[in-house]
DNA sequence: ACATCGATCTACT
DNA sequence: GTAGATCGATGTA
C-alpha cells in the first residue's frame, strides 16, 4: 500500500505568486510529515495570508533575526514561538527579497493518526489539528523546522489529486490587533475540522 | 538590563 | 464566555 508520501510533492515554483493566492490554492492539499515516530499527513482546510503591505505581518517592521526567513526564497517553512508555549507553522511565500508568509491554522488529519494521538494525549479526535498550534504538537513541528524546504525534505506539500470540490470562504484573520479589515484568512466551508466557523461564503 | 506583547490553548464558569 | 498560563523577541534605557 503506498502512503501520503509517495504522492506528488508541489514544486518551490508554487509559492512564488502573492501570499492570497497561495493561501487559497493550498487548502486541500496535504502537509506530509516524516517524523522518526512515523508517517503523518494532514488535509489543510484554513490557511491567513500576510504579506509586506499588511501591518499584522511579523516583517512589516523591517527584517529582524526571527523574521529573516519570512525575506528568504519561497517554499521554505517560517516557524516561531508564540505565547510562550506554541509553534506556528507558516510557508513563506513569493520572490526572494519580498517577505510573505501563510499561516497554516487547521488540517483534517488522514494518515498517521496514531501518532498524533501520541502527541496530544487525551484530545479528543475534533481538537487534534483544528488550530495552529495544535497541528504543530500533533506532527512535532518545533523551531528545528524553521528555514527547512517543503519541496523536499521532512516536511512536505503534497498534490492528493482530484477530490472532492468545496467552496472557499474568505473572513478576517485570527488573533490579530491591526489589519483586521483585511479578509485575508481562507477556509473550505463548514469543514468540521476548521479552528472557528468562518464568515461569508 | 528590564518591560511589554503576542498570528494561542485549555479549563473552568 | 473568559481568565490564566508562560517565555522568546523586541524596543526602550
Amino acid at each position: 500500500m503506498t502512503g501520503p508520501a509517495d504522492l506528488p510533492v508541489l514544486p518551490q515554483s508554487f509559492y512564488l505568486p502573492d501570499s492570497r493566492i497561495v493561501a487559497r490554492r493550498l487548502l486541500g492539499r496535504l502537509l506530509v510529515r516524516e517524523s522518526p515516530q512515523g508517517v503523518m499527513a494532514g488535509r489543510i482546510v484554513e490557511t491567513e495570508a500576510y504579506r509586506a503591505d499588511d501591518p499584522a505581518c511579523h516583517a512589516h517592521g523591517g527584517r529582524t533575526e526571527r523574521n529573516s526567513v519570512m525575506f528568504g526564497p519561497p517554499g521554505h517553512a517560517y516557524v516561531y514561538f508564540s505565547y510562550g508555549m506554541h509553534h506556528l507553522l507558516n510557508f513563506v511565500t513569493e520572490p526572494e527579497g519580498t517577505p510573505g508568509a501563510v499561516l497554516i491554522r487547521a488540517l483534517e488529519p488522514v494518515f498517521g493518526l496514531e501518532f498524533m494521538r501520541g502527541n496530544r494525549p487525551g484530545v479528543p479526535e475534533r481538537q487534534l489539528t483544528n488550530g495552529p498550534g495544535k497541528l504543530t504538537q500533533a506532527m512535532s513541528i518545533d523551531i528545528s523546522e524553521n528555514g527547512a524546504t517543503l519541496y523536499e525534505g521532512a516536511l512536505t506539500v503534497r498534490d492528493p489529486g482530484a477530490g472532492k470540490r468545496e467552496a472557499v470562504v474568505s473572513s478576517a484573520r485570527i488573533g490579530i490587533s491591526k489589519g483586521c479589515e483585511l479578509e485575508w484568512r481562507y477556509c473550505l466551508s463548514g469543514n468540521p475540522w476548521l479552528s472557528r466557523s468562518c464568515g461569508r461564503p
